[in-house]
DNA sequence: TAATTAATGTGATATTTGTCATGTTATCTA
DNA sequence: TAGATAACATGACAAATATCACATTAATTA
């Protein structure tokens, strides 16, 4: 037995309340509740390896993952990083097959697993819940496409500017001067976030901060000029 | 309306047979074959416009639809290419967005295409199916991450070889010489499915055929040597 | 069939980006 | 706190690929 620690119940979770699980009736969030495996973890545990078996979902309260798949050269291709609220591994385990990615925690989370019987009990009780699911993916893959074909059709360059708006959207913090992205990122995992090489990143990051799109504080970035990232990464402003 | 012919109904049909449509009931393929609409497509055709609502459902029953994204600089990424008994636009429909892509014909086709309604009430009576669905769309997603790990990772002359080989595992038709990728693709139709230049694939193309890897059989491709293209496709054979 | 348009092919060139080598700084750990 | 390791940084360089311009061939249409 993992981190034993006083878990909240699903149905005091606030974290819920932004996830897949929000609109559950009582008993099924009970079901849950009794059923799921409250863990924490530290930054760069492994939640599940690509190529093993799904044995259930896990549901972030708080915390950064990120999901990712190793390339044949070595590299890490991060294809989301997922916060409180966000389900992983429910892909996989609908999809019945192994787990298509990796996933390692970024950012101390505590994180439950619901086990795949429960999963799948209230997939089959709550209609309106498969339905929602079934929304969640068909937009992930719509995701999926855009970010295809930016990987094809753009500079890196231009995707890095995109990465930067998308992670300040995601983890900015309103600051005295622009706004900061409050997340800790190695360069080589924003490599991995765009698809390219560290030593890119290290070159684009230094060039954009040369040009005051940026800022650095600490090991976390300030995204000063918001409006000109995001001329630089795309064709149309 | 459109080009009237007589339509299969959805119990004889026999492209279903390899379809999410394979284990249906008696009532519901009679209801799906009462409300269905058959249209034969000619090739350049369009079914959809990506930013379009999408109304219900296309099955295809013969022929061959590209569908892909426009990015920002004009050039089509083709997310993928279906055929027979493949369904299109239920990702759109179910993540209830407008389409993230558009779909034009390739290969003369005959599509059937189920309205929303009909598509939904099925959907939602045989929850087996609805199961299906959901395993279907998750396995789309593995794939979207394959490609991106891909277009981020390899190389262009990589992912041709490897497009090759795949499109000669999905069209591919024995020949005296080689296997015949049995569809025809302009140049640029394959930079859209690499994800680069038309000219880069021209050249490339005639590298592959001077190294005795391909032919060209009139508008067709013969994969000469499949080894040597697979080991062309990564860093390990 | 002529005229037009689309598809294919080739050359020249510039640029982006990856790779390798190496050094410095920060962070962790014994 | 010293030593080890990881992260960051920079230069030099090669290679892959996009772009532009233009020529040729094939396909379509008037």
């Amino acid at each position: 037995m993992k981190t034993l620690e006083k878990s909240t119940p699903c149905e005091l979770c606030m974290s819920r309340k932004f996830s897949l699980f929000s609109n559950l009736s009582e008993p099924h969030l009970c079901h849950l509740s009794d059923h799921k495996n409250f863990i924490t973890h530290k930054k760069g545990q492994i939640l599940f390896y690509e190529g093993t078996k799904p044995l259930g979902v896990f549901c972030i309260n708080d915390g950064v993952v990120k999901v990712f798949k190793t390339a044949s050269n070595g590299k890490e291709q991060i294809i989301r990083l997922a916060k409180k609220g966000d389900f992983l591994g429910y892909a996989s385990l609908l999809g019945e097959e192994s787990y298509s990615n990796s996933a390692t925690i970024v950012e101390d989370a505590k994180i439950c697993f619901v086990p795949r019987e429960s999963f799948i009990k209230v997939l089959g009780e709550d209609t309106e819940f498969h339905r929602r699911v079934t929304k969640a993916l068909c937009h992930d893959l719509g995701i999926m496409e855009d970010k295809l074909t930016d990987a094809t059709q753009k500079s890196i360059r231009e995707r890095l500017a995109f990465t930067l708006l998308k992670l300040s959207e995601t983890y900015g913090i309103d600051g005295n001067e622009g706004e900061k992205i409050n997340i800790i990122l190695t360069r080589e995992e924003i490599a991995g976030l765009v698809g390219t090489a560290t030593e890119t990143v290290i070159r684009l990051l230094s060039e954009f901060k040369k040009d005051e799109l940026i800022d650095f504080e600490g090991k976390k970035i300030l995204v000063l000029d918001k409006r000109g990232l995001a001329r630089l990464s795309d064709f149309y402003g």
